[in-house]
DNA sequence: CTAAATTTGTGCGTATGTATA
DNA sequence: GTATACATACGCACAAATTTA
């Protein structure tokens, strides 16, 4: 008899405001009611609107600050073409969504490969690589991280460019030429390691994409991954259909 | 001062919990600790562990069962590659991630373009359309769910088999020419209407695609939705960079 | 088959801390 | 300093699902 769900109280009053929000009722950037004046009208108690609240802050739809009120987020989202125009780098697409982007290196170490990266790469375990990472913020508010890992000699060739400029344009100005890029998307609770980075707590949703670039025989020259906020971002690929790729 | 985070006990507990399921100390398919057990460990109470595993819930780490316990979660991911071989379909890759694949047409459905879909299938708004959905099972647990929007013209050429094949074999199979598919992921909570088919709860971390396929000039054939558990599912592309796609 | 024990899940009342106006 | 509002935390009670006696 599991069809029979019976509804819960916190249940109830998130759908509402989801509804509320959706609809208009409370538009973007809006304040909502407080936890009394929500506590009055839905005629439940403080820890049932909280829970309400908690799930739809894990949801990005709302975003609560001490001492001020719970407000609607506002919407836009960063919409990132990957392999497209290779002109046109994450930091346009950041300011096309109307946000004023900027780029900060977090470091450039030298380390040795662990197991997933030296399979990825196909070096032995515990090669010399580099790696290298960046923030990305949008109205100083940071968005996205990226990791990128090198073998020595490609590391030492980009280094100098690496700090200010994204990895797809700089590749083309040296004429590095990647014949293919593997994209894996997934979805991931925000890393206890990566959590200070973003000022977000351990655990907030995120979306993740690991990039394989290959050349034409399959070799892997460069591998990287993005996690970026989930509610903040887009990510778009063109995938041609001409003749079975395998 | 905004450096000066203080730690929280739910946020130390679940750091803690989750390292240990991290090394193993918990492993796949293990029951935790009983709540009761949890709080004379941790010296706290009750509703600081519940909040806890609830991060640790929506993280995918753990999943709850009344009055049995909570166990952590068997961690094999349906590895889905997208416009890869088109003879193999999402559920030859369900059965790789070792679970038994299912097909379900959930319906399909006369019905009027609104907005959003008429403008992505660049025909006026109201226009007729049909709508295809369809749940995949891993193991009987609900785990993607699929909408494809069609003209009526194609809906019916399609209709009989739809609701028994996938349909990037089924297109090969009619040889019905897509020239590009593209592929829009993002990251959202579950909605309310879709919970249902889920059985889980609405607000649930899930990914979404949504697909344009299109001919050579760029005219829009068949639209779809995939809307897959987060924590389930890892979604490949293989982008190759011969010569400015734009 | 029934009853008790265990364990998760939901919910209330209350207190305290902290950020903002 | 004072008022407001969110955020964390405690103790307690009860409902629902499962196992065990």
């Amino acid at each position: 008899m599991r069809n029979t769900r019976r509804s819960f109280l916190y249940h109830d009053v998130a759908t509402a405001l989801r509804s509320r929000i959706a609809r208009g009722t409370y538009p973007p950037g809006e304040r909502l009611p407080s936890l009394s004046e929500l506590m009055e009208e839905f005629e439940v108690s403080a820890i049932t609107v909280r829970r309400a609240l908690t799930e739809l802050t894990y949801e990005g739809l709302i975003r609560g600050h001490q001492g001020l009120g719970v407000f609607v987020k506002e919407k836009p989202r960063i919409h990132r073409v990957l392999a497209g125009d290779p002109d046109r780098s994450i930091g346009d697409e950041i300011a096309r969504a109307g946000f004023t982007p900027r780029l900060e290196e977090v470091g450039f170490n030298e380390l040795e490969a662990d197991d997933d990266v030296a399979a990825r790469l196909r070096v032995p375990r515990g090669s010399r690589l580099f790696m290298h990472q960046k923030l990305t913020f949008a109205n100083d508010e940071p968005v996205a991280l990226h990791s990128w890992w090198f073998r020595p000699r490609l590391a030492k060739q980009l280094r100098t460019d690496l700090s200010e400029q994204f990895i797809f344009p700089l590749l083309k100005k040296r004429k590095i030429d990647v014949e293919n890029l593997r994209c894996e998307f997934s979805s991931t609770a925000l890393r206890e390691e990566h959590a200070a980075h973003f000022g977000q707590p351990a655990g907030s949703p995120m979306m993740r994409i690991d990039y394989t670039m290959t050349t034409k025989a399959g070799a892997p020259v460069i591998i990287g991954q993005t996690v970026a906020r989930a509610d903040r971002f887009t990510f778009e690929v063109n995938l041609s259909q001409r003749r079975g790729r395998r």
